[in-house]
DNA sequence: TCTTGTCCAAATGTTGACATTGACCCGATT
DNA sequence: AATCGGGTCAATGTCAACATTTGGACAAGA
C-alpha cells in the first residue's frame, strides 16, 4: 500500500536557493527597503552565475519584496503607508476566503496543529524575545488557513503578499508594541475557535477585521514614526 | 506644460515580447491545454534565445496559464472543473474588493468609458460573430475596474487569474452559448450604473455574483460536454 | 509476469562572454 | 543660472555552449 501523499521531496535549482537566500538577508536587514540589488554582486556572493541570480530576483519581484525597472535594475520595495493599505486590503480579502473554505474542509488534525501554533504563541507573549518567532508564528498560523483551503490559485495570491506582509510587521517589530501582542493572541485564538465550529458566517467578518486590526496597528505605528516623537 | 501621465512607453525587453506571442498562441489554440512547450522550438520560431523564451514562459507561469516541474519542462494548463472553481472562487473575492474600491474612486471620465464599453457589448449580442470581440470587452470591462481601484496588489492578484479566465471563457465559446451573452451585458449594465451611484453596499454583492454567474454557466458547459450528448 | 538495473537520447538547468542601455559628468550655449 | 548635447561607464539584457537530469527502452533476474 503506497501513502496517500508524500512528503514533496522535489529538487530545487539554484535559483530558488539563491532566491531563498537573498529573501533571508532581506529580512535580516542586511538589504534595508530602497536599497539596490546589484546582480554580479549577488553572484558572487552566492557563488553562482548571473542567470540563476536573475531568475531568483524574478521570483522575489512576483513576491512583491523587489520592484525592478528595465536597465535600470531591481530595488527592495519602500515601505510607504500607501503600499501597507494596498497590500492589507487584498489581504484582508484573500483571508476572508481562505478562512471560509477552510471552514468548509479543514481536518481535525489540522484543527489540532492550529491550536498548537496558537499555544505556541501564547507563550511568546511574555516571553522577552524580540517577537520575530512570533511573527514567524503569525505567519504559519495563517499558512496553515491557505493550506487548509485547499485552492491552489489562492495559495499563489497569499504568496505574493506573504513576504511583504513579514517585511512590514517586521518594521513593527523594530518600533515595539507590547500590548498588541496579546490581542494578537486572542484573535488567532478566536479564529481558531470558530473554526473549530464551522461558523462561516462568523468567520468572514472576524477574519477580515484580523487584518485590518493588524494594518491599524502596523499604519498607527509608522504615521507615529515619521510625524511624532523620536 | 507636461501632461498628467503619459501613455507608459517603457521600453520592453525580448522576454516580454516572447510572452506575448506565447501567450497568443496559446489563445488562437495553437498549444491545447496540456500540450508541452520546448523552448529550443520556441526559441527557434520566435529567433530569440533560450534565456529570453526562458524568461518569457516563468511570466506565463506566474500568469497561470502554464505549469511547470523541475527538469520537466512547462505544458498549457489543463481545463479542468477544479481548476475553474478555484480561479472563480479567487476572482469572486477580488472583484468584491475591486469593484467596491472603485466605487469610492472613479472618476467621471472613467465611467464613461466604462458605459462605452457596455454599448460595444450591447452591439455584439446580436452580432454573428464567435464571441472573440464580446469576450475581450468583458475582460477589458473588468481591466477598467482594476484599473479604477487603483490597488498595485489588486491589479497584479487580477493579472495572475486574468489569462486563465481568458483561456476558460474561449472554451465556452467553442462550446457555444447564446443567451447567456444578453444576460453578461445586462450584468454589466447594472455594474456600471451601480459604480456612478457608488452604491458600494449592493455592488459588493453584485460584484461577486457576476462572478459566480460567470463560473456557473462555464462549468455547466463543461459538465454537460464531458457527461452528456456529443 | 513483475521487478530491478543500466544505458541513452532529449530536454532542461547553468554558465561566462558579448551587446545594449541609461545614469552621470561636464562643457557649451542661450 | 538653467538647459542642452555628447561622451563615458557601470549595470543590465541577450546569447550560445556546456552540464545535469529525466523518462523510457531494453535486458537480466526473481
Amino acid at each position: 500500500m503506497t501513502p496517500r501523499t508524500i512528503g514533496k521531496a522535489q529538487r530545487r535549482g539554484l535559483a530558488e536557493e539563491a532566491a531563498d537566500r537573498i529573501r533571508e538577508a532581506i529580512f535580516s536587514g542586511l538589504f534595508a527597503p530602497g536599497a539596490a540589488l546589484r546582480e554580479v554582486e549577488l553572484a558572487e556572493a552566492l557563488d553562482v552565475s548571473r542567470g540563476s541570480v536573475r531568475e531568483g530576483l524574478a521570483m522575489l519581484e512576483h513576491e512583491g519584496l523587489l520592484q525592478s525597472a528595465w536597465h535600470r535594475g531591481t530595488r527592495v520595495i519602500d515601505l510607504t503607508v500607501t503600499d501597507i493599505e494596498e497590500v492589507y486590503s487584498v489581504r484582508a480579502a484573500l483571508e476572508r476566503l481562505a478562512t471560509c473554505k477552510a471552514a468548509e474542509r479543514v481536518t481535525a488534525a489540522e484543527l489540532d496543529r492550529l491550536d498548537s501554533t496558537v499555544a505556541a504563541m501564547g507563550e511568546q507573549v511574555t516571553a522577552r524575545s524580540e517577537g520575530h518567532r512570533l511573527l514567524a508564528l503569525d505567519i504559519d498560523f495563517h499558512d496553515q488557513i491557505y493550506h487548509a483551503a485547499g485552492n491552489r490559485r489562492l495559495l499563489d495570491a497569499w504568496q505574493g503578499l506573504r513576504s511583504q506582509v513579514y517585511l512590514f510587521q517586521l518594521s513593527r517589530i523594530r518600533l515595539g508594541d507590547e500590548d498588541y501582542r496579546s490581542r494578537l493572541v486572542a484573535e488567532h485564538l478566536e479564529i481558531a475557535a470558530l473554526l473549530r465550529n464551522r461558523d462561516t458566517e462568523t468567520l468572514a467578518r472576524v477574519a477580515e477585521d484580523h487584518v485590518h486590526s493588524a494594518r491599524r496597528a502596523l499604519v498607527g505605528r509608522m504615521a507615529g514614526e515619521l510625524t511624532g516623537r523620536r
